[in-house]
This record gives structure tokens, C-alpha cells and sequence, in this order.
DNA sequence: CTAAATGTTAAGCC
DNA sequence: GGGCTTAACATTTA
């Protein structure tokens, strides 16, 4: 569920909802005034990173799916508490499980910047690349990770990202050559499109070239994985494809 | 059956 | 208070 073009997914699938109006709420989250949320109209549902966002007259709920989160349309997760269930005077209803929901007060606008968005039509790659530049002395696997920066890219599409641009992922920002990093950028984005497009087609799996596997596609030789970074998520890559910009680092391997 | 994973946040410590 | 580390949360799959 949790990167940000299967938010874009969700968001587009409950476009019919705009406009509707809340009859009932509920849930177990502890955050959420449910007795006030009848009567409120939705405004807008979107995304932003990996952030789906129900806009309302009064706030915004925010829900953020981690990494278990699960939702259902018009119907319901058997055996499971929602943490919000919406339903709508005009009918049908929203369910969001194993979720983190928040209140987003004041205008959205003021509260997210689209710019940062790897899947919004307003995503500036000048934006990222002057993000990029200001605060460059970190590997590469972890900048692709900075949701200020790349909001939406998750650990898939940060391997998949480093081995298509064949850069290795403790390659220093600031040691990679103008071209790498205005690719980086631009893959960020490329990248998660095509996600996008392969996981409406149940085919996500099928592409992932260094994600959980074994043997680079590329050269045949066995890949490492490593908890890399400060963000210390699972990395793979090609040793003999990927080439690191900047000092060596010891990698303790898994 | 156990472990680990598409992630983030809060608490705790120096 | 800051900056860092650790724990917590939750569910499905291998």
C-alpha cells in the first residue's frame, strides 16, 4: 500500500466521493472528533506523497497507511476494527484500517507544498535538485528516502531508482556529476509513474529488477542487500553496475 | 511458525 | 532544548 503512486491510485478510485456528504463516522482512531464529522460535505480527496488527504469544511483528515494500512470501498475488511468508516447521505462508504489519522487544520494549501510531490502535476525538479544541493553531505539510498524532498518514493522505488541510473546507493549527493543528479530527480518521478501504471496492472512485482532479488538482470552476478544509511532500510544493488560517487563506506551486509 | 517488510512518530537518553 | 537512538504500532506474506 504505502508508496505514493498506490495513494494516486486510491485517490482516483474514490473520486466519486467528492461532494458527497458525511451521514455517519466512526472508527477507533483517538484523534478524530467523529460526532462532528456528519453533516460535512468532502471538498476534495487527494494525495500527496504518501499522504491521502480528505479535504472537509472544517479541517482535513489525514491518513497515512505506514506500512500495513489497508482500505475498502463500499464495503468492509472482515474481522477488522476500522480506524475511520465514513458513510455518505448520498450513499456508499470509505473504510481505513491499520492507518494513522490525523487532523490538518488551516488551508491545505499552507499545510502541503505540490512541488514536492513525486506524482503531482505542480512536482518542480528545480524545487528538488536546490533541496538536493543545500544538504548534499548524504548517500544517495537516503535522500531518495527524504519525503520533503521526494514525497512518495518508499523503499521500492529507491532501489529500483539506484540501480536503473546505475548509481551505487552510498554514493555521496554532493559527489554525484550534475547529469546523475538531475536524472535522480527526474527518475524519482519517471519511476514512480511507471509503478503506478504496473500495479494497476497487478504486474508491479514482474518489474522490480533489484527489489528482493537475487541476480543483477544485468550482469549475472549475485546482488548484495544491506540495511544502508541512516534511513537503515533494506537496499539492494549490483556491485559491479552501480558506481559510487564519492569515499568508500564499510557495508555490513544481512 | 517465525520473521520480516512498501513507514513514521513519540519517547527516552545524554 | 537538541540531537541522537530505540521502541512502538499493525498485518500480511514467505
Amino acid at each position: 500500500m504505502p508508496e505514493g503512486p498506490s495513494i494516486v491510485i486510491l485517490a482516483e478510485q474514490v473520486r466519486a466521493f467528492e461532494g458527497r456528504t458525511i451521514s455517519a463516522a466512526s472508527g477507533n482512531s483517538k484523534l478524530i472528533p467523529f460526532d462532528e464529522l456528519p453533516g460535512q460535505p468532502i471538498l476534495s480527496l487527494r494525495s500527496w506523497g504518501k499522504h491521502f488527504l480528505i479535504e472537509l469544511p472544517l479541517y482535513t483528515l489525514r491518513v497515512h497507511f505506514l506500512m500495513f494500512g489497508s482500505y475498502r470501498i463500499d464495503e468492509r475488511k472482515e474481522g477488522a476494527a476500522p480506524r475511520l468508516s465514513l458513510q455518505f447521505e448520498e450513499g456508499g462508504e470509505l473504510n481505513f484500517y491499520s492507518c494513522s489519522v490525523k487532523l490538518v487544520e488551516g488551508e491545505l494549501a499552507r499545510a502541503y507544498d505540490w512541488r514536492g510531490d513525486v506524482m503531482s502535476e505542480q512536482w518542480s525538479p528545480r524545487l528538488a535538485l536546490k533541496k538536493l544541493r543545500e544538504n548534499s553531505e548524504r548517500f544517495a539510498c537516503d535522500v531518495l528516502l527524504d519525503q520533503d524532498i521526494f514525497a512518495g518514493v518508499g523503499n521500492i522505488i529507491k532501489n529500483e531508482v539506484l540501480f536503473r541510473l546505475h548509481i551505487h546507493p552510498l554514493s555521496m549527493a554532493s559527489k554525484l556529476p550534475q547529469g546523475k543528479l538531475r536524472e535522480l530527480v527526474k527518475q524519482a518521478r519517471q519511476y514512480s509513474f511507471e509503478f503506478k501504471a504496473w500495479k494497476l496492472a497487478f504486474e508491479l512485482k514482474k518489474h522490480w529488477q533489484v527489489h528482493n532479488r537475487a541476480v543483477c538482470p544485468r550482469c549475472n552476478i549475485k546482488l548484495h542487500r544491506a540495511y544502508l544509511g541512516l534511513t537503515q532500510r533494506r537496499t539492494f544493488w549490483c556491485e559491479r553496475c552501480q558506481k559510487r560517487y564519492g569515499d568508500a563506506v564499510d557495508v555490513v551486509k544481512i
